[in-house]
DNA sequence: TGACGTCAAGATCCG
DNA sequence: CGGATCTTGACGTCA
């Protein structure tokens, strides 16, 4: 099993994408975006590997306007060193990728030139998994599209038009059920009609169901089968919904206890799970440890070091609770740890214990600034307390000083950034 | 015509 | 002038 996040990190430096807008993508800036965000893509791969992440979809923002014609930059051949270069580290980590043209990409539609547009960007996007060397389990999930008051036509036409599509592009498409028009019975037949691998996604079907007879695990499992061997594993997308926001809005992060209550109804091990939520990375590495029989303390103690300050900024009484729990080093367990740093998250801190947060943060430099320094940081904080701003200019402040001081545990801890 | 989703670029405001 | 905060962009469908 593998367990993944979309597009970009949350917390790691240098992992940044670049873009432009159209009236700015000369071919010479497009080049130079392009080197960056494969730059940035090795980072990600690496970090990626430096935590035992081995599922990650590539964002499409990789090649600025990639399925434009205004895009004449050839850069899959400027750039074949790189991308060959990091293909092979995501085949010899054994990392699965995947790419997902947007909702934007619509290729049943009824304009000859959207569908036109679509197959471009079908084209662009597997352009990106060819270059980089791999092979068919490494796939680009598409929706069937639009209605346009007629289902059954416009069914007919996906069918149409993906026949006609080139074999390089049908090798790794695979379709997924979204959250208004085609519910999983649907994108299932026309999966199978088709010999398409099937993408199913949780949340999409809790609000657009065929009805309420059939379970989620049946779904699943009818989706299996059009996995080939040749496919990979199956892949389906998990998200929860975001709470006070429209229905469909991705939480922002995964809530622990109700994932493991979807991963143990799951009751297997041939299935890859790609996470579709707002702290990306932060919940992958939450449910890569939960779901790890053989985790370590040590796996724990490093996440807390990331995330201390930002409990201890909210919830003084929570803070205290995990490293309580921490302390026991023989019966510890994951999913009480997760679910107690969900809680101490969520709290909503007052002035004294944003203060208090600040404070064991300062303590890293009060022996090496100067007195300049200081003085601004206290002023800042003078300015919170008085409720003439919020905290931000002192976390702000705290930051400027981890970087010049170069204070490796805060920059890489969630302080700065939550 | 605006909402939908996404998030950096671009624009503007503030001290 | 630098930093913080607000608006725009780029895509297609549907109400």
């Amino acid at each position: 099993m593998k367990i993944g996040y979309a597009c970009k990190t949350v917390g790691v430096s240098n992992t940044d994408m670049k873009s432009c807008t159209l009236k700015n993508a000369s071919s010479e800036r497009i080049t130079e975006i392009t080197k960056h965000n494969l730059h940035v893509l090795n980072n990600i791969i690496d970090y990626n590997i430096n935590n035992n992440i081995n599922l990650f979809r590539i964002s499409s923002d990789l090649i600025p306007f990639g399925s434009s014609e205004i895009n004449d930059v050839k850069w899959w051949e400027i750039f074949s060193k790189e991308l060959s270069l990091i293909g092979d580290k995501i085949k010899s980590s054994n990392m699965r990728v995947s790419v997902h043209p947007g909702q934007y990409t619509v290729l049943n539609s009824n304009n000859n030139d959207v569908v036109r547009r679509a197959i471009d960007d079908l084209t662009y996007h597997t352009r990106i998994l060819d270059s980089l060397g791999l092979n068919s389990q490494h796939k680009m999930i598409l929706h069937i599209g639009g209605a346009y008051n007629n289902k059954k036509l416009a069914i007919e036409r996906f069918i149409e038009n993906y026949k006609k599509l080139e074999d390089n592009i049908k090798y790794r498409l695979v379709i997924e059920n979204d959250d208004k028009i085609y519910n999983i019975e649907e994108v299932l037949d026309i999966g199978i009609k088709l010999d398409i691998p099937v993408i199913f996604d949780n949340l999409h079907h809790e609000i657009n169901n065929v009805n309420n007879i059939c379970s989620e695990k049946y779904w699943i499992e009818q989706c299996k089968s059009t996995w080939k061997k040749e496919d990979g594993n199956q892949k389906i997308h998990y998200s929860q919904q975001a709470e006070n926001k429209r229905i469909g809005s991705h939480s922002d992060t995964i809530g622990i206890k109700d994932f493991m209550v979807f991963f143990n109804m799951l009751d297997r091990d041939d299935i890859d799970i790609m996470l579709e939520v707002k702290d990306k990375n932060l919940s992958c590495v939450k449910c890569i440890n939960c779901t790890d029989f053989n985790i370590k303390i040590i796996a724990l103690e490093k996440e807390w070091s990331k995330y201390k300050y930002n409990v201890l900024e909210r919830s003084h009484s929570d803070y205290i609770k995990i490293r309580n729990l921490l302390k026991n080093k023989e019966d510890f367990n994951a999913v009480s740890f997760y679910t107690l740093l969900e809680k101490g998250l969520k709290s909503q801190g007052d002035i004294g214990s944003l203060v208090n947060g600040a404070l064991h943060v300062w303590g890293y430099f009060k022996n090496k600034t100067s007195e300049k320094e200081k003085h601004n940081f206290f002023k800042y904080l003078e300015n919170f307390q008085q409720q003439k701003s919020n905290i931000n200019p002192v976390k702000n402040y705290l930051n400027k000083l981890a970087q010049k001081y170069n204070e490796d545990y805060l920059l890489k801890s969630y302080y700065f950034i939550m």
